[in-house]
RNA sequence: GUGGGUGUAGCUCAGUUGGCAGAGCACCAGGUUGUGGCCCUGGUUGUCGAGGGUUCGAUCCCCUUCACUCACCCCA
């Protein structure tokens, strides 16, 4: 075996990169229509980044990420999501005081050591969006109006918006507290995994999957029940503002986070088609994280969607990739070259032409232009080059015309129009 | 990190209670000395994932390993 793709990261194939630009493109255009602006930030960025963002505690810093020292010894990680890059470059650059508002959205790959399945790799890529310096809750349902207005535009239906609010720092530590007490009581019931994590992670038993954690916290406290009187309002006007807006969502009072910076409103859209890899998108809100990071205290609120995991959810419906509109059949070494130069001489006007460069037979030309897709095939021999005539097929009909060489671009693309 | 499944032609997969390795599709050529799709005829392609063991003989049995894959975990 030669050498191989690492372990976790795909080649993306023509045939299949047509969606991926696809959906890009749509994410442009919707986000474009949002106010929203692209910005690009580096793959790699310095370790203590994703500690303090993330959350030293959590498995993607723990356990998952791709971390190394450069020749000078500064410790580099592969970026593991995208919100905290934007963080750093929004404080760096000091966008902040260009508009009081920030919205911005950015693409591309990130990178988690974990072991791959469907719908997780180690090199997956995100297209996500954050608002900076926004605190009224108009901001959460708008940017849940672009998600879901994006999930329309690329087609895809069978997702489900999911929302729950986490709470602030005045409100969650004492619930935290709370739900550690009452798990307390029942940790016989819980799985081993619970056992261990009750007290570091409290919430994540209330998203476990295990009938007896299950069974044990049915009457367990929530959130939901104990926010302060603030992130009660703000909760409030964020499902009143969905509801002006008509869109969809369910309250999951469970819905737990994997990074430790979301605050208030959290949401996932959430789709039955991935088997485990249910998420294809998700979000929150992260007041407080612009400031921990050094910057200005603004709210913020976003998203990121897992793009392998649209990708799969459009499955069969194949884009087509653009075909020849002409493929020109030479036979004999003089009207080849002279086919050479004619197609390239196309390909300059802007026509999608293609030739036969092993001097095969008339038949196997025409098998290879049929192949293709090719709209037309021009079949050009000793004759065609004395006469400057050769000869015009259109695929669909067979028909065959007349065509001067020296006039051929105007002619296709007359027809071609048409 | 843990557990399960699968590795045979370019692709999808058969197969052999251990005895020279198969089909369909794809590809190539011919049937038409310069005309595609349908059809017909013929043809090419494999270290049967890798290494070791058992055996007269292993693609098949055993061990090891790697890769892919699904699930747990985690998450987009």
């Amino acid at each position: 075996m030669s050498i191989t793709a690492i372990k976790g990261m795909n080649d993306i194939l023509p045939g299949e990169i047509e969606t991926w630009q696809f959906l890009e493109a749509t994410a442009r255009n919707v986000f474009g229509t949002y106010g929203f602006a692209e910005i690009r930030t580096p793959a790699v960025e310095k370790t203590e980044l994703f500690c303090r963002s993330i959350g030293e505690t959590t498995d993607i810093v723990e356990k998952e990420m791709y971390t190394f020292d450069d020749k000078s010894g500064n410790s580099l990680t592969l970026r593991p999501e995208g919100t905290a890059p934007v963080m750093r470059s929004f404080i760096q650059n000091r966008l902040h005081t260009l508009d009081p508002v920030s919205k911005l959205f950015y693409m591309g790959p990130m990178f988690r050591y974990e072991r791959p399945q469907k719908g997780r790799y180690r090199q997956f890529h995100q297209i996500g969006a954050e608002v900076l310096g926004v605190e009224d809750p108009k901001i959460d349902a708008q940017v849940l109006s672009m998600l879901n207005q994006y999930f329309c535009r690329i087609g895809i239906e069978s997702v489900s918006l999911q929302i729950n609010s986490l709470g602030c720092p005045e409100c969650r530590p004492g619930y935290r507290q709370q739900l550690i007490d009452y798990l307390e009581q029942r940790l016989d019931s819980l799985c081993a995994d619970c056992q261990r994590r009750y007290k570091t992670n409290p919430l994540r038993v209330l998203d476990c999957k295990a009938s007896g954690c299950k069974e044990a916290t049915v009457d367990a406290p929530e959130m939901l029940e104990h926010l302060c009187a603030d992130c009660e309002e703000h909760f409030s006007a964020v499902k009143k503002h969905l509801l002006a807006l008509t869109i969809p969502f369910e309250v999951n009072a469970r819905m737990v986070r994997g990074l430790d910076y979301y605050v208030r409103t959290t949401f996932e859209m959430v789709t039955d088609r991935l088997g485990s890899q249910n998420a294809v998108a998700a979000g929150g809100r992260y007041d407080g994280l612009v400031e921990s990071l050094g910057g200005p205290a603004l709210p913020g609120i976003g998203f990121a969607i897992g793009v392998e995991r649209l990708v799969l959810m459009k499955g069969e419906e194949k884009i087509i990739p653009p075909v020849p509109q002409l493929f020109i059949a030479a036979l004999g070494q003089a009207a080849c070259d002279q086919a050479f130069v004619l197609m390239t001489e196309l390909q300059r006007a802007g026509i999608r032409a293609e030739m036969d460069y092993q001097g095969k037979s008339l038949k196997a030309q025409m098998r290879r232009a049929n192949k293709l897709n090719a709209a037309y095939t021009l079949i050009i021999g000793e004759e065609e080059l004395k006469s400057g005539e050769a000869q015009l097929k259109c695929m669909a009909d067979s028909k065959q015309s007349q065509a001067k060489l020296g006039q051929l671009a105007e002619l296709l693309m007359e027809k071609l129009t048409k």
